[in-house]
RNA sequence: GGGCAAUUAACUCAGCUGGUAGAGUGUCUCCUUGACGUGGAGGAAGUCAGGGGUUCGAGUCCCUUAUUGCCCACCA
């Protein structure tokens, strides 16, 4: 059965026929087969508001080539899909959807109408992007698609939290938390984004108590804040302030006393000295607070309006309230001065919102004690980033860490399993409500309103989606999983919490190495995103160049944790070479006139063309392997590319025509074979990067069983290195190269045919020559090859080439012109005559001589008698045409 | 204030453990050769950011400076 491809690589025609073809076979779905090795990945899941985008594309084209590699290698691998249900981001969308549609708000649908229409949401869109991903060629087993709020998931998160709770991991505290008066919810320390913003250095004065005239100056950034000032601290140190630590001020516009305290924390030499302490409105005087028992005064509403406790200001936006503020105290005189200034704000990651840090009482998981094993695991090199220098980044987050807040006031999510005796407050923890409280009896209770951040359960994805707690023979065996593969925007929300989630519930890490990839962005290196316009959608791509140029367009010519820019060029570079790879497979096809051929019938045909092809091949395999096990993933495509290209297309493939148009049939056979060996073996390389048009091409091929996607990995055959081919087939292509070069620069036409006559100085390299001379005739229009021991033989209106052992001559009579042959060897001279001097500044270097590597040594020798010989030679041949010019 | 990248041909980028600088695109010249013009052949193009150092030998290791970008940080 030979098929026949079309002249033209159109992806169209076949990629989602594939697709479906591959997922009907269920070659997805693994196996929990104790007699194989497993491999396994998770998918980071997608959030269900999600399309598609180009940082999704390279992160599962990455995952991809890893599965589908590995898949060949015979191990039973997973890749484990599933999606997110992205609290925030989803409420939001929901919420956004409901006004539009209905013209209602959250609270008016209410919590139950509002659940009912999220999950309906979620069943419209959430597999949007599953599809996608389909299209992309995504081997992920979806027979076990997973969903964060999935059933099993959900007893993960709810056990989870059971147990941190009851080892006193998880508390309930009133604390500073980041909140954010737009999605009206707190948001853990990784959730806020800093930026510097220019701003003011507001001075003012506090009068103190029972000393007329006498005031303490502080500076603030937030004006409004003093509101809820509770003290004024300064250095205990400080000599200007010495006298008045235990004298109590006269809070300005409230007209509250506060006492001054002295507290270290102070820095004497920032500002005035003196700092305004609001515990409930800055994490830092929140600690002062503590340590001086100082009251929590919040004065802020959810929105971010003042409330009831900050008297006439009460209802203005905080910002407002900043203007009043700052204007009354111009008015009293109590603003001594304003300066510029700029300082980090902290702004909501969904919304950019300014983040107002607040005291609430919330949810918290307490961090020093699951920090401490997951710093542990990377320092052990139990878990190892690639690149490494990523895990400096994990390192000094995690030494850094606190407490996580956990506890989100939105509807969309994991419902906090805490429940409170209306009766007497008690607080329960539990997987379902309880019927009495075991404190009061009381009968009556009232789950907590909250959910969990949605970085609580992505964290326990690599077992939750195996089916933990219950111990599955798919935990069993295929956690640990072997790699882990995410963008370094995601360290801190994800890879910290999965390591330290693994470690404390599986006992074992959740992965051994966490592949990190940067982001995609545009042409212009500017991050692609919404408001800017400039996203490029990947469907839109793989319909137009097909998946495959995507694929190998977004693997090649980056490294690992660097980002890249999006270049169209690229993808049609992309494109073009698998329309080479495509019709290369055509030219072979077509000469195809036998089935099967028997490898042990054609080897003692084998040419040294076939040797040089079959040896390059199997360095190929070797490199790319070697390339894969170190992640290199570009790397390895960039070599199969310059193969393919190169060695198999614009060498190989023009070698074979001469025996392939040939008469003798055993000659046909032959390359016949090797032809198709190769391209086997290439496209069973290339398969994890390009695997559609691979298996495509794999079925016109007679000589192959099965499909091309559970085809075994090529091994590398050190039988078949063949150092002498190569060399020898180094020199005739170089010798090619030579003749084609002097033509185009003597400006003689490619086409016009050419004798040649050869002065070998060694005599192998005359009979290498004499072996190839179809070589020449076809590749370098060269009509009749004569060996010569002598230059009485050669006409003397030769062109020259100086090879390697030989002095190749091209008689062109009419058509030479000597001025620019001896230009052309004045260059060559030059040439040579450099490198004459790198090599001999070499060899008397004594250091070199004495330190270097003997091999090295050797090889420098021989290039400087092969560098003088060839010089030798050109001198020789320049004499003797100014003589005639 | 710390930390991390990047700086290589006109452009975009590769370059593993130190041993004569590579690719793609662009550019120039030529080619209707029976797989492919989404092609073929040939060419030009780089004091590898600057300065030190280690070494027989540095794009590659160390120090330093500059520029750009990113991350982290409670200096009000």
């Amino acid at each position: 059965m030979i098929n026949n491809l079309s002249i033209t690589y159109d992806p169209k025609d076949f990629e989602d026929r594939i697709y479906h073809s591959w997922e009907e076979k269920g070659y997805f779905r693994p196996k929990v087969d104790p007699n194989k090795k497993p491999y396994s990945i998770v998918l980071p899941p997608p959030n269900i508001t999600g399309q598609l985008h180009m940082g999704h594309a390279l992160d599962h084209t990455l995952q991809d080539v890893l599965i589908r590699w590995k898949r060949m290698q015979g191990y039973e691998t997973l890749w484990q899909p599933g999606t997110d249900h992205a609290s925030i981001a989803t409420e939001v969308k929901v919420v956004e959807k409901i006004k539009e549609e209905e013209g209602l708000t959250k609270q008016d649908v209410g919590r139950e109408g509002f659940l009912q229409r999220a999950w309906k949401w979620k069943e419209e869109y959430g597999g949007r992007i599953v599809e996608q991903m389909k299209k992309l060629g995504d081997s992920c087993d979806w027979s076990r698609e997973r969903f964060t709020m999935d059933q099993v998931l959900n007893d993960a998160v709810i056990e989870v939290f059971l147990q941190l709770y009851n080892k006193g991991l998880i508390y309930r505290g009133n604390r500073i938390i980041n909140w954010c008066p737009e999605c009206k919810t707190s948001l853990s320390d990784a959730e806020v984004e800093h930026e510097d913003k220019n701003g003011f250095f507001w001075h003012i004065n506090y009068p103190v108590v029972g000393m007329e005239g006498k005031y303490v100056e502080i500076a603030t950034t937030r004006p409004e804040t003093m509101l809820g000032d509770t003290a004024v601290a300064v250095n205990p140190t400080d000599e200007r302030y010495k006298d008045l630590i235990g004298k109590t001020l006269m809070l300005p516009l409230m007209n509250r006393e506060i006492p001054v305290i002295a507290d270290d924390y102070v820095d004497s030499e920032f500002g005035t000295g003196a700092v305004k302490i609001t515990p409930a409105h800055d994490p830092n005087d929140f600690e002062v607070g503590l340590r001086h028992n100082l009251p929590q005064l919040v004065v802020m509403n959810d929105d971010a309006t003042i409330n009831e406790k900050g008297g006439k200001y009460a209802g203005l936006d905080r910002y407002a309230a900043r203007k009043e503020v700052v204007k009354d105290l111009e008015e009293l005189g109590l603003l001594v001065k304003v300066k510029d200034h700029t300082h980090s704000v902290g702004q909501c990651y969904r919304c950019n919102t300014v983040v107002e840090p607040l005291t609430s009482l919330q949810w918290f998981v307490k961090m020093e004690p699951l920090a401490k094993p997951a710093i542990e695991a990377v320092r052990n090199g139990e878990i190892k980033f690639v690149p490494e220098r990523f895990s400096k980044v994990y390192l000094h987050w995690l030494e850094n860490i606190r407490d996580w807040c956990i506890s989100r006031q939105l509807w969309w999510g994991h419902r906090i399993p805490a429940y409170y005796c209306q009766d007497c407050g008690e607080v329960i923890v539990s997987k379902e409500a309880p019927n009495s409280c075991k404190k009061c009896k009381g009968s009556s209770f009232k789950q907590d309103e909250d959910v969990l951040d949605t970085w609580f359960s992505s964290a326990l994805w690599p077992f939750s989606t195996l089916g933990w707690p219950k111990k599955t023979e798919e935990l069993e065996y295929f956690y640990p999983t072997d790699v882990l593969v995410t963008g370094y925007d995601i360290i801190f929300f994800w890879v910290v919490r999965m390591a330290f989630s693994g470690l404390e519930f599986m006992k074992e890490v959740p992965f051994k190495h966490v592949f990190m990839h940067g982001i995609v962005r545009d042409a212009e290196g500017r991050k692609m995103s919404k408001s800017l316009g400039n996203g490029i959608d990947p469907l839109e791509i793989i319909n137009q160049y097909g998946a495959d140029a995507l694929r190998f367009t977004l693997l090649t010519g980056n490294s690992p944790g660097n980002d890249m820019r999006f270049h169209v060029e690229k993808l049609e570079a992309s494109r073009n070479f698998a329309n080479k790879l495509w019709n290369a497979t055509r030219f072979v096809l077509m000469n195809l006139d036998v089935d099967n051929i028997d490898r042990a019938s054609v080897e003692a045909n084998f040419t040294t063309a076939d040797h040089w092809i079959m040896s390059r091949m199997n360095q190929l395999i070797k490199e790319v392997t070697e390339n894969m096990d170190r992640f290199e993933l570009g790397l390895a495509a960039q070599k199969l590319y310059d193969f393919i290209w190169s060695e198999y297309c614009d060498w190989y493939i023009e070698l074979t025509k001469p025996r392939l148009y040939g008469e003798n049939q055993e000659n046909r056979k032959t390359v016949q074979y090797t032809l198709t060996y190769i391209l086997e073996n290439i496209l069973k390389l290339l398969h994890p990067f390009m695997p559609f048009i691979t298996e495509e091409i794999w079925g016109t091929l007679a000589t192959v069983k099965g499909d091309v996607i559970v085809s075994p990995w090529p091994q590398y055959n050190e039988g078949e290195v063949n150092y002498k081919a190569e060399e020898e087939m180094n020199l005739i292509m170089g010798i090619i190269k030579s003749i084609r070069n002097v033509k185009a620069e003597m400006n003689v036409a490619p086409s016009r045919k050419a004798k040649m006559a050869v002065l070998p100085s060694k005599a192998e390299v005359g009979e290498i020559i004499e072996g190839a001379k179809q070589y020449f005739f076809t590749l370098a229009n060269i009509s009749e090859i004569q060996l010569v021991d002598s230059k009485e033989e050669i006409p003397a209106d030769s062109v020259s080439i100086v090879a390697e052992g030989a002095e190749i001559f091209l008689p062109l009579e009419d058509l030479i012109d000597f001025e620019k042959e001896i230009e052309r060897l004045e260059k060559e001279k030059q040439k040579l005559e450099g490198e004459i001097k790198r090599v001999v500044g070499k060899l008397s270097n004594e250091g070199f001589l004495k330190k270097a590597p003997e091999k090295l040594i050797e090889e420098e020798r021989e290039k400087q008698t092969k560098y003088q010989q060839m010089l030798d030679t050109v001198l020789e041949r320049l004499a003797s045409l100014k003589g005639k010019a």
